[in-house]
DNA sequence: TATAATAGGACAAACGTTTGTGCAAGATGA
DNA sequence: TCATCTTGCACAAACGTTTGTCCTATTATA
């Protein structure tokens, strides 16, 4: 097996017979800005084709100091909600010849705060991040240093910086209201990871829509503290304990919904005739569900476009950093996994 | 915002008061092979913590040739398939202090090269691909280059390269046999993109499994050309049109399964009384379709970590390119989505 | 014809590392 | 005291680009 040299601009220069700079300003499209003549712009680009030139990105990154390459770390990429941001994110950078180094921070700020410190040392000349969501004083000093930096999912209201989510808050209202509208009365809520922002807002959606409706919040109804399937069927097992029962579940992820399948599945409960639930993540196969799933549906594949085209203005724009936040309106997807019941008895002075 | 700037070893190199190379070498672990003195090496250690040092990886990897950096190209990074085996390639990666460059090639050839073109320029230190799967030519040329290469999923009978794919034979076989045992006989096949390897295989494996039970193959019962959704639902349409109606569907990927059920929900049948079903893919959600679906499992996590680990050997042991295949096995998951028909009155005689 | 302008390209430095080699000063041995 | 080792580090080149500047020969202008 040949391990073929790499062909370099002094290769074709010694071939043509002119200078490296020459050969440069050709392949680099200066050849009229800088007075090349069309005899030796056409020889070399000739020859550069026939000796099959590939330019080293990465003598030419030290160079200009421009790597056209982006960083995105993502908590976990084989979640579905990532790995569709991700592949707008990847279907947008090529368009400008532009290269995404993938880092899974496996939901461990920790990690999260490695993958940043690499993606830095690699000079990405922006950062594209979905934050673990709890910490973000690296954030802070990320920010500090000057790179292009957006934020995806999970935002920080101290940090002055750029980031498109969710409008989780009202995503959860809508899903809350909607359950009060159809009498349920006692509706629990299966949180993701406490003290991130998309979690937050829909807790505070959560509350604000009891409040709305003139209900009380009852604290015992909002459990979990992750957004994976695990945390879905314990949450549930628990809630399914309670006597009574919660008519309704909020779940507040894909995956959470899908371990609270199974823990009401186990329990021997029907959806919607035992218990009603609505999920946050719409998902393609959340329609061919056992029962199909009322959904929040999020804008995932815009949330990416979106996010790079922010970053994108940031980097060509230099330091004038932009701190633009950008929320996505929700949509509540209705399906067939919440049952409208029988009218309260109790006389809930219902404002609005 | 202050655009700090870099430090560099020249920068550590002034304040101690000492040469550039020193500060490399105890930099890079190499103070005693250098004897640099335990006091210059603690002072080195000491400004370079204070000064906030970061390697630029791009000069290090420009002067030792080594970026520590793979490729990684893909068709479909949002499908959860993909996205797994993505995943478990980065978590290898991160754990010897690699990043992967990604890039999804939209189930385009043409992308694909591109991809691949742009990645030999930044110098990714080998390359592993899931091809689109017609076209080799272009990977024959790559692996003339030297350069370190493992293909996952779809791999080319021709093409002397290290691969790792799952048995899409036994797979199909062993679905199509549990079909006929199950008293169907009239089985159709919902393809992928054809000409593909996994395509392949899985057709062989459905013929063949009809060979073993005496049964001749009904050509017009293999519909399809791609892995997507619609084309599950286009396929199925057709397939509901025939007179008889097959009564069992194997369909080859998780998408096409999905598309399959609209089809079949549309035409107000059900699975599995009216007709039998298995997928390619088991997926999180298979066992809460409306009918938990009998899938044949692959081993994703298990393909990336291989493949990751196949191409760090070819990375280190340089020119000496092993070739080996790995074909991981399949495993049929049985759920509800195949019945069981009355003994068929056709004296077929069954081998085996 | 003398001078200025232009065309066409070459030189060399720089980006931040790594690394083979060289060299001075002190330590050791005879 | 002289030669030899050893210690501890510095020099300079190299990786493949890009880019500001300079140079020479030819053409145009006066």
């Amino acid at each position: 097996m040949v391990q073929s040299k790499q062909i370099t601009l002094n290769n074709i220069a010694d071939q043509v017979g002119v200078s490296t700079t020459t050969v440069s300003r050709v392949l680099t499209g200066q050849s009229e800005k800088y007075r090349i003549s069309d005899r030796t712009r056409a020889h070399v680009q000739q020859t550069a084709r026939e000796m099959g030139y590939l330019p080293d990105e990465l003598a030419r990154a030290l160079r200009t100091r421009r790597t056209n390459t982006i960083g995105l770390v993502i908590p976990d990429i084989s979640n579905p909600f990532f790995s569709t941001i991700a592949r707008n994110i990847e279907i947008q950078a090529r368009k400008i010849g532009s290269s995404i180094i993938l880092s899974d921070s496996q939901e461990d700020t920790q990690l999260e705060i490695e993958s940043i410190r690499l993606l830095q040392s690699r000079k990405v000349d922006g950062l594209l991040i979905c934050p673990v969501g709890e910490e973000y004083t690296h954030l802070l000093s990320l920010r500090g240093s000057g790179i292009p930096l957006v934020i995806i999912d999970r935002y920080f209201p101290e940090l002055d910086c750029a980031y498109v989510v969710s409008d989780n808050y009202q995503g959860a209202v809508e899903a809350v209201s909607y359950f009060f509208n159809m009498n349920h009365r006692s509706v629990a809520f299966l949180q993701g990871r406490v003290n991130t922002s998309v979690n937050n807002d829909r807790i505070r959606g959560y509350r604000d829509s009891h409040e709305q409706y003139g209900l009380t919040v009852d604290e015992s109804l909002i459990v979990g503290d992750s957004f994976g399937k695990r945390n879905g069927y314990i949450g549930t097992k628990i809630l399914l304990t309670k006597n009574p029962r919660p008519t309704a579940i909020f779940a507040a992820s894909n995956l959470i919904s899908l371990g609270a399948m199974s823990a009401i599945q186990e329990a021997g409960l029907k959806i919607p005739e035992d218990i009603s639930i609505i999920s946050f993540d719409d998902q393609p196969y959340s329609e061919y569900l056992a029962t199909p799933m009322t959904t929040v549906s999020q804008q995932t594949s815009e949330a990416g476009e979106i996010a790079f085209r922010l970053l994108q203005t940031q980097i060509t724009q230099g330091g004038n950093h932009s701190t633009e936040g950008i929320v996505l309106p929700t949509e509540l997807v209705f399906r067939q996994s919440v049952r409208k019941l029988d009218q309260p008895i109790e006389t809930s002075r219902v404002k609005q």
